[in-house]
RNA sequence: GGGCCCGUAGCUCAGUGGCAGAGCAUCUGACUUUUAAUCAGAGGGUCGAUGGUUCGAAUCCAUCCGGGCUCACCA
């Protein structure tokens, strides 16, 4: 049972998966007899892996449909239909074995071995990759293969229906088309009895009595008779987009905008069928930093494990639910912010009203219930504050960090009962930083080379810290780095007349040892980083080996 | 040519009818033995332009200017 006062604000909420949802709920009302069920479906094309786009789709969907089962208590479904039947045009680049694949050009995905030696075929292969990345994220889906549709007969009553509207399907799809493709171009592509080929030629007759279709193979020019149900035929794309809207009774299905003609023609079709399309909308692409269309083909932009690589699935949903309307750029830089961003709303969440909370992204990334946040410190006025990414990256930048020891040891320093026991996603965190730090802000360092009056200091300083005890504390750590520091050109007179240190000589530590203009406490660094690694350090960096 | 998106501070962007905002950058001050995951403060905008609706417009409508993407092969 939904709590009423819930579902009262969800139907007034303005957050973009309740305006879809809405959609669906004047659906329903339009129709005569009460809907068993509301059907979501999501496409893939499994020619190649399943890449972010993927994600987002199915992601954005979910978020739909979890927004609509807060309204209604219609049950609902979501199809994931993998489009395996489609004929292989083109070996994608990312696969081995290309030299056997490129035998099978045309042929059905699912009859074409797997090249990776693990599966049925090519088209179960990379159906397996899309379920196991789905489960990964804990989808709620059924899975549908293409083939096992047409092949069970799943398809063939509205494959024949297709056929007795071939004139009109023709009609609307002939205008779209080129002069030259229109000479050749048929709704229904029979598979090669002979060769398994997919077959892309014109129709020369059709029996819609019988259920079948007269075509000329080009090479030997002997014609057949094909029928178009049990697996026979498939029908090309949009039109077998239509059929499945129609066969299945899809009622959402969004698609991004480079398909928003596609759609339109498919809706006539599916109209032709006899069925109202689904409701749905055209989501902006994502972009490269250039600008640039994220696509599998042209492999640019970022790729779900690469987006993993350095921060967590949840900031890769926020990122999904953010403005699915704009065109966003999604490259490596936006990742910190996306993190950031994730946290800023799952720590305010605590803090609103139901109706905020449904506008909340947080509440659409969990499906209503998100996680409590993980609160480094409580300050006395009550105000929480936790550890944002951009500090970590901050933090680890200066603190030359390359282990997590490292990098929570400074994050004790501040807060003591703070530890990745009772914060495994800060935990986590400081992993991704970690790791950002060594692949975008390391190679970007710029290590000055020491002078000579420079290298004499360090190599004293490098022995100074030999002769300390190995447990010496920050403090006498720092106090070692003054007495070295204290000598020209470093040394200052103190308005009480002692002798002083001057900023160059940390300025000196900070530029030779970590390419940083500033850094932590010195000290505090060694003592935490060890005095021996401090010490290899300064071997390094005198060898001119960091830079 | 059809469609879609964008234009707000130096930069990146929030902000869908009610006093123009955040982060970064810049500047000032405090503090620490002179080093900052410190604290306090400041400057900075004709919200692309014009017209309209409204008591009230960055926000809604129309037109225009500028920038960009996408489709018109295949999926």
């Amino acid at each position: 049972m939904i709590d009423q006062l819930l579902r009262a604000a969800a139907l007034d909420s303005k957050a973009w998966p309740f305006e879809e949802a809405r959609k669906l709920l004047e659906r329903v009302k339009g129709k005569k007899h009460p809907m068993k069920e509301v059907l979501f479906e999501t496409g893939y094309g499994p020619s190649g892996l399943p890449h972010i786009g993927t994600f987002g789709e199915v992601a954005r969907t979910s978020m739909v449909r979890h927004a609509f089962e807060t309204m209604s208590d219609i049950p609902t479904r979501l199809l994931c239909f993998s489009d395996d039947m489609d004929g292989l045009r083109k070996v994608p680049d990312n696969i081995p074995n290309k030299e056997m694949v490129v035998q099978h050009l045309g042929h059905k995905l699912t009859t074409i071995p797997d090249p990776f030696g693990k599966y049925e075929s090519f088209g179960h292969h990379n159906n397996a990759m899309l379920r196991r990345f789905l489960d990964a994220y804990g989808f709620q889906y059924e899975f549908a293969s293409a083939t096992d549709y047409y092949t069970s007969g799943r398809f063939d009553k509205a494959l024949l229906r297709a056929l007795a509207c071939y004139d009109e399907i023709m009609a609307i799809m002939l205008p779209s088309l080129r002069e030259e493709r229109s000479q050749t171009y048929s709704p229904f592509l029979p598979v090669h009895p002979e060769s398994g080929v997919v077959m892309q030629v014109p129709i020369e007759s059709r029996d819609v009595e019988a259920g079948t279709i007269v075509w000329r193979d080009p090479q030997s020019g002997k014609t057949y008779e094909t029928l178009v149900t049990g697996g026979n035929c498939k029908l090309q794309w949009k039109p077998d987009w239509a059929m499945r809207w129609h066969a299945l009774d899809v009622d959402y299905e969004m698609s991004g905008k480079d398909l928003i003609d596609s759609v339109k023609l498919a809706s006539r079709i599916c109209k032709v069928l006899g069925s109202p399309p689904p409701d749905g909308f055209n989501y902006e692409l994502f972009l490269d930093e250039k600008g640039q269309k994220i696509s599998k083909s042209k492999g640019n932009g970022l790729t779900i494990d690469e987006w993993l690589t350095y921060a967590g699935p949840e900031s890769l949903q926020l990122f999904m639910y953010s403005k699915p309307r704009e065109a966003k750029k999604l490259y490596f830089d936006v990742i910190p912010r996306a993190v950031d961003d994730y946290q800023a709303f799952l720590d305010a969440y605590g803090r609103q009203d139901l109706a905020q909370k449904l506008a909340n992204p947080v509440w659409h990334i969990h499906q209503g219930s998100p996680p409590a946040p993980e609160v480094l410190v409580t300050q006395q006025d009550g105000r929480t504050q936790v550890v944002s990414f951009a500090l970590l990256l901050n933090l680890v930048a200066v603190a030359n960090a390359e282990s997590k020891d490292v990098l929570w040891a400074f994050l004790k320093r501040y807060a003591p009962q703070v530890s990745p026991e009772t914060h495994p996603r800060l935990d986590a965190m400081v992993g991704y930083a970690i790791r950002y730090f060594q692949d975008f802000v390391k190679p970007q360092k710029k290590y000055r080379q020491a002078t000579s009056d420079e290298r004499q200091a360090l190599e004293d300083l490098s022995a100074a810290l030999g002769r300390l005890p190995k447990e010496a504390t920050s403090e006498q750590i720092q106090q070692a780095v003054y007495d070295i520091g204290r000598r020209d050109p470093y040394k200052t007179v103190q308005k009480d007349g002692s002798v002083g240190v001057s900023l160059a000589w940390f300025n000196t530590l900070y530029q030779v040892l970590l390419g940083e203009e500033k850094g932590p406490r010195f000290g505090s660094f060694a003592a935490l980083y060890g005095i021996d690694n401090t010490r290899a350090l300064i071997g390094k960096a005198l060898k001119g080996d960091l830079g």
